[in-house]
DNA sequence: ATTATATATATGCATTAAACATATAGAGGT
DNA sequence: ACCTCTATATGTTTAATGCATATATATAAT
C-alpha cells in the first residue's frame, strides 16, 4: 500500500488525493467498494443502484450515491452516458473503468484488512467475556 | 438494536444523540469500542493509549483519541480522575463505567454485524474474479 | 542554573463526508 | 390539466478527521 514507484500511476493519484496514510482505516467509505463491485457485473444508474445495493447490506441516501458516483467519476473510476430509453427520466448510465476495476481490487485488500481487524477484535472481546453458552460459541463466533 | 422500551434505558439516549439509525453502518467509529474494550481489562489515559491500542491495528491520531475520550464521558461511557503520581505530568486517567460496559457489548454486536458485511462483500468479490490458486482460496478466504 | 527532551493534555483550523431537505424535470396515468 | 413515479442534483447543517500548535510538568544533560 506504500508509495511504490512501479508503474501504477493512477489510483495512487487518487490515493493521495483521498488524503490516504493507507492504515486500512475501518472508517473508510464502503459504499465505493460496492458500486465497483456491482458495476464490474453490470452497468447501472443511481437510482437503480440505491436497491441494487441493498444484497450488500447498505441503503445508501440518494444524494450521497449520486455524489459519490459523481466524485467516482471525477477520479477516473467510472463513466457515464445518457440513456434516454425506456421509462420515466433520462439516466445517467455508470460503467467500471479499467482504473475502476485496478482500484476495486486495492478495495478489497483494504476491505479484508478491515474484515481482518473487526474479527481482532471480536476474539479479544469474546475473550474478555466469557459467559458465552457453549453452543453459540462454536457456531457462529 | 430496534429500539425496544424494555427497560435498558442509559445508552439508549446516547444512541439517539449520536443520530444512530442502527443500520450497523461501516463507517462508525471503530476507536470508541476498541477504547471501551480496553479500560474493561485495566484503567489508563490518553497518552498510554496511543500505544496501547496499537495491538487492536488502530493508531489514532492524539487529538482524535483526546477528543473521543472526552467525548465518552460526556456520555457517560468513561470516567476521569487526575493521577499526579508517577513520571511527567499529570495523567487523565480514565475508567469504564456500568453504562460504557453495556455499550461495549451492544458495540461488539455492531462490529460483528461490521464484519459480516465486509465477509459478504468479499465473498462477492471472490466470486466474481476466479483468478485464485487453489491453495489460497482454502485457507484466507 | 539553564537548557533540552520526553511526557501529557488540550485547542484552533481546514477539509471532508454524511444526513436531511429541497429543487428540478420528464413520462405515463387519470 | 393534474398527479405520481422516476431520476438527478444541490444547498445547508452537523460532525469527525488530521494537522498544527499551545501549554505545562518532570527528568536528563550541559
Amino acid at each position: 500500500m506504500n508509495d511504490q514507484t512501479t508503474g501504477t500511476e493512477g489510483y495512487i493519484g487518487i490515493l493521495e488525493e483521498q488524503n490516504c496514510n493507507c492504515p486500512g482505516s475501518i472508517s473508510d467509505n464502503f459504499l465505493q467498494p460496492c458500486v465497483l463491485l456491482f458495476l464490474n457485473r453490470e452497468e447501472s444508474y443511481g437510482y437503480a443502484l440505491i436497491d441494487q445495493l441493498k444484497p450488500f447490506g447498505i441503503a445508501p441516501d440518494a444524494s450521497v450515491l449520486y455524489r459519490n458516483l459523481r466524485k467516482m467519476e471525477k477520479d477516473g473510476l467510472v463513466e457515464s452516458s445518457w440513456n434516454t430509453e425506456g421509462y420515466g427520466p433520462a439516466k445517467r448510465v455508470y460503467r467500471l473503468t479499467p482504473e475502476g476495476k485496478e482500484f476495486l481490487h486495492i478495495w478489497a485488500a483494504t476491505v479484508r484488512q478491515n474484515r481482518d481487524q473487526l474479527d481482532q477484535f471480536l476474539r479479544a472481546y469474546q475473550e474478555a467475556f466469557q459467559k458465552e453458552r457453549s453452543s453459540e460459541v462454536t457456531q457462529k463466533v
